[in-house]
DNA sequence: AGATGTCCCTGGAAGC
DNA sequence: TGCTTCCAGGGACATC
């Protein structure tokens, strides 16, 4: 499932190839999780000038507007020149005079969303209120400190709100969490400045580390290029149920956390 | 304002 | 073999 670094990696992959591009199609398969909000012929001519990335969401910003794309549970990007004739699960193909970007999402929760610009009402209401970019300076421990201080619900459905800080999905937040040696029950405020910091310090390492290895790839995401990641080899707990703690052979446990999946060890992460 | 539950969707695995 | 059921989950939204 596409978090921060397969989004990051995705947009790598591809944004100097189609910078400059012009578009020449639009062709839409079945409907995606929102409907585009322009008819297809109102693309066709715009130029791209840049492909930036916001939490995880890609925006593509174009020389009249921007398409803000997001790839749900199960998407993922192409851009290439000579892609197959599409299947059933490709929704979304975006035709230009450098390739043609084309989102496949067998799933359906992914979405290509144009906005006249990005202060227009439904950008607003889709990114307004994103958290901090963990990556970014401006991500420091102090500050998530104090933004964890309010928050009495469990620091995992915390991290995993966005609202704090962005792009740490279950994978993530599961490997972060085991990391920093905190269990993901505990509720957001308990923690202490130090384990805060220690915490902070494990978001950046394990998306840093899924960056190097070019994400996870659990059952088929692939950068636009086609390349798989690896991150998935080095998971320390995340779909780990019963194996052995790499680390001091506890058998790893999973609960439900609000509808979710949620991996630990018993003996490594503590209250 | 924050917390919680619901919903959208399909492929693959598990159970019978 | 072929059915049914369950599960995976990002995140907007409604509700309390």
């Amino acid at each position: 499932m596409p978090e921060l670094p397969e989004v990051e990696i995705t947009r790598r992959s591809f944004a100097d190839q189609i910078m400059g591009a012009q578009v020449g199609a639009l062709r839409l398969g079945l409907p995606l999780r929102w409907p585009l909000g322009c008819a297809a012929a109102d693309l066709v001519g715009r130029r791209v000038l840049g492909l930036t990335r916001r939490g995880k969401y890609l925006l593509l910003q174009l020389d009249r507007g921007c398409l803000l794309l997001h790839l749900g549970m199960s998407g993922s990007l192409r851009f290439g020149s000579e892609l197959a004739p599409p299947g059933r699960h490709d929704h979304f193909d975006l035709q230009t005079d450098r390739g043609c970007l084309r989102l496949h999402d067998p799933r359906r929760f992914g979405a290509v969303v144009y906005v006249p610009s990005l202060d227009d009402a439904r950008a607003q209401r889709l990114l307004a209120g994103l958290g901090v970019e963990p990556l970014d300076a401006g991500f420091e421990p102090e500050r998530f400190y104090q933004a964890l201080r309010g928050r009495r619900a469990a620091i995992k459905q915390v991290l995993l709100a966005g609202d704090v800080v962005v792009g740490v999905g279950n994978i993530y937040a599961c490997e972060a969490l085991f990391l920093a040696g905190i269990r993901p029950t505990l509720r957001a405020q308990r923690l202490s400045r130090a384990r805060v910091a220690r915490l902070h310090a494990a978001v950046v390492a394990v998306l840093q580390r899924a960056l190097s290895l070019g994400g996870s790839t659990l059952r088929d995401f692939a950068s636009a290029q086609g390349e798989p990641g690896y991150f998935q080899l080095e998971a320390m707990v995340y779909g780990r149920t019963g194996l052995p703690c790499r680390t001091c052979t506890r058998t790893i446990k999973s609960i439900r956390q609000g509808q979710r999946s949620s991996f630990f060890c018993p003996q490594c992460q503590t209250f």
